[in-house]
DNA sequence: ACACCTTGGTTTTTT
DNA sequence: ACCAAGGTGT
């Protein structure tokens, strides 16, 4: 057997590959815990302990890889595909097809769900709620209890929405989630707590799953004695990359899965941790080695090869001074003579300027704009840089933020598959007969409970009276969705008759129903890739395409383009030059923030997170003054910033601070030449007299 | 009674 | 530039 593929590797990384492996009697590894810091070959790692698990005769159906970030999920699968091919030779394309069990924690939710869904009293055709549907829902319950007319207010449908995902994720008691992370809804416990139960009713009379179900359902299968040990017994090896990501809710499934650790493997760092706002907590990486009797074994990894020393450098410095540190300091042997920049611009428009200059020049030596990307905190950041990005025709893709699939028409069009798909789905249904002229939320309802009552609920949504000033709009409806459940004409037709029969409501509510009808139609083109209705449903909610780019579609694959990402989309990539724009107070750390301490903590380390991503070149950019789209209830229109806090004057030896563009005095002098002076005012005048 | 329009108060990051 | 209440018109 060849071993070839392991000399690449260092000590701790080999270690970590072969862990477990050969052990007589045909056991199976322990758990083990590999501590890996930023670009230390991590996944890269994992990958090659798949191939070599696989060409030690482990079968590849039985692995399962799990992560919780899409992005991060895509490029795992990725790697071990890459690996795989360089390690198993030819056999490696049949090999690697059967390794189907990789995804997010969610995706992987959903298929077993699907599969295990008799067993556990669930209608196997549930569809499931993205936020936006989640959240429409408990307003629903929300309005029915009446707490839309509370002397105070009550909390919105978004921070309903928020507590009750936090409670679920945490594996925490409603009233301690509301003192630690919503102390000014605290006055509302009751009330949530009934709204919640009413939520829950809902979903569970509407056959609909929401983000949070896939996981609740799924640790309350694996925690089922009988069909743990089924499910469990599925896979030899479970491996979970971005181990600092999870929250207790996903850790509470591995263990289910695994109780005894036996082929566990999770990978983490916890100085990367950026999801805490979704529960996640280093305590599971804390946690992991003694959650096992005898404990994890746990190996780390702090060889960088990734960036440039003076990059790390850095780097370093930044997360030097945070509070709380569990792992140590990378090192690299890549040396270099360019410290990155911290550069000084007037504003954003200055900002945007330079960042293009750069990218053009560092293409002109032979950087491809592919290997270079921009990133930001929040996604509308990058506002007038993508202006100014299109207005010089330069292709790029856009990661995180608003998507395709947020846009009210696009819902629209899916919301009447699903509808079609799920009678039951009341968002659906609500949505739908609102777009009708003469039908709001009244009549909405009306119609929905009878069908709610009726065991046949389509047959009742036949038999409903049209409402008074809906006229034609009405039966038409009806029958596009008779239609559709008859399933008479196949996938894909059935979107085309939705669009046709959505074309003229589309005219009708929106002044730029051009531009919104040609996404319809690019949904349609997305919408034939799928084998059925079903899939298409559950894997668009779950795996939405995620880039954006300017209007005209995603580049083609061949094309080169520049990457656009928020900090936290651009987690586990790397490029030779990165570019992070307002590394200012009040973006980096957001100014939302900065409450608790811990919010600032995890703020620094997605600095570092931004920082690490960079191979040879980094520059922060810090424009002297940004603007706060009217925001704040004072509405200033644009805010006097300063460098982060988080590199204080002592770390500035680290940086080359200059600030751009550089004054040039002769400019000056040419412009004062030119200076012929103007009194437009005057002009003004006279034009009345 | 209901749909639709106006006005007032918000907003990160991801599945 | 976006969502949730209240007011107005049919």
């Amino acid at each position: 057997m060849s071993v070839a593929h392991l000399d690449k590797l260092n000590v701790a990384q080999r270690k970590a590959v072969e862990f477990g492996i050969g052990l007589p009697d045909g056991q199976t590894a322990g758990p083990l815990l590999i501590i890996a810091g930023a670009g230390s070959g991590k996944t890269n790692t994992l990958a090659h302990r798949v191939a070599h698990l696989i060409l030690n005769g482990a079968d590849p159906r039985r692995i399962l890889m799990m992560t919780f970030s899409r992005r991060a999920s895509a490029e795992m699968s990725k790697r071990v595909g890459r690996i795989c091919t360089q390690v198993l030779g030819q056999k490696s394309s049949i090999m690697t097809d059967a390794l189907d069990w990789a995804g997010t924690f969610h995706g992987i939710g959903a298929r077993l769900l699907r599969d295990y869904a008799e067993q556990i009293g669930l209608d196997p055709n549930f569809t499931i709620h993205d936020r936006e549907d989640s959240a429409d829902l408990i307003n629903l319950v929300r309005h029915e209890l009446g707490y839309s007319k509370t002397e105070t207010r009550f909390p919105t449908k978004a921070t309903c929405l928020a507590i009750y995902s936090r409670v679920v994720n945490s594996e925490r008691p409603l009233n301690e989630v509301l003192k630690d992370v919503f102390p000014w809804c605290a006055m509302w416990e009751t009330q949530l707590r009934q709204l919640f139960a009413g939520y829950v009713e809902a979903k569970q009379a509407q056959n609909v799953l929401d983000y949070d179900d896939l996981l609740l359902y799924l640790a309350q299968t694996v925690c089922t004695p009988d069909l743990a040990e089924d499910i469990g017994g599925r896979f030899d090896y479970v491996l979970v990359d971005e181990y600092q990501d999870t929250n207790r809710l996903q850790s509470t499934i591995l263990l289910g899965l695994k109780p005894g650790g036996c082929g566990l493997t999770v990978v983490g760092d916890d100085a990367q941790s950026i999801y805490s706002f979704r529960a996640a907590t280093v305590r599971n990486i804390l946690d992991f080695p003694s959650s096992f009797t005898p404990p994890a074994d746990v190996i780390t990894l702090d060889r960088n090869y990734r960036s440039t020393q003076p990059i790390l450098s850095a780097a370093n410095g930044v997360i030097d001074l945070a509070s709380e540190r569990f792992t140590k300091n990378l090192w690299t042997e890549r040396q270099s003579a360019e410290r990155p920049r911290l550069v000084s611009v007037r504003d954003e428009n200055e900002q945007a300027n330079y960042i293009v200059e750069q990218i053009l020049e560092t293409r002109e030596i032979g950087t491809t704009l592919k290997q270079q990307a921009v990133l930001f905190r929040t996604s509308h950041h990058s506002g007038p840089l993508e202006v100014e990005l299109t207005r010089r025709n330069i292709p790029f893709v856009k990661f995180g933020g608003l998507k395709f699939l947020d846009s009210a028409h696009v819902k629209d069009v899916l919301a009447m598959l699903r509808f079609a798909q799920n009678p039951r789905d009341r968002v659906a249904g609500f949505r739908l007969m609102q777009i009708l002229p003469g039908v709001g939320p009244a009549s909405a309802q009306r119609a929905l409970e009878d069908m709610a009552i009726d065991a046949d609920p389509l047959s009742a949504l036949t038999q409903h009276p049209a409402p008074p000033r809906a006229g034609d709009n009405w039966s038409d409806f009806v029958s596009t969705v008779q239609q559709l459940s008859a399933r008479r004409m196949g996938w894909p037709a059935e979107i085309e008759l939705v669009r046709r029969w959505y074309e003229p409501h589309l005219e009708r509510i929106h002044e730029d129903a051009q531009m919104r009808q040609a996404d319809i139609l690019q949904l349609e083109q997305i919408a034939s890739g799928y084998p059925s209705r079903e899939r298409f449903l559950t894997e668009l909610t779950l795996d939405p395409p995620d880039a954006t780019s300017d209007q005209s579609g995603v580049p083609l694959l061949d094309e080169d383009y520049l990457i656009l990402s928020t900090i936290h989309s651009a987690k586990g990539q790397e490029w030779k030059s990165v570019y992070l724009l307002n590394v200012v107070d009040g973006c980096m750390p957001s100014d939302l923030g900065t409450g608790s301490t811990a919010e600032i903590e995890e703020e620094r380390r997605l600095l570092y997170v931004a920082m690490t991503r960079a191979k040879d070149s980094l520059h922060l950019v810090t424009p002297q003054r940004f603007f706060t789209h009217g925001q704040n209830a004072k509405g200033d229109r644009h805010v006097y910033a300063s460098r982060t806090r988080f590199i204080p004057a002592t770390l500035l030896q680290y940086f080359e601070c200059c600030s751009w563009p550089i004054a040039r005095p002769e400019n000056a002098r040419e412009t004062e030449a030119r200076g012929v002076r103007v009194d437009v005012g005057s002009r003004m005048r006279a034009m009345w007299s």
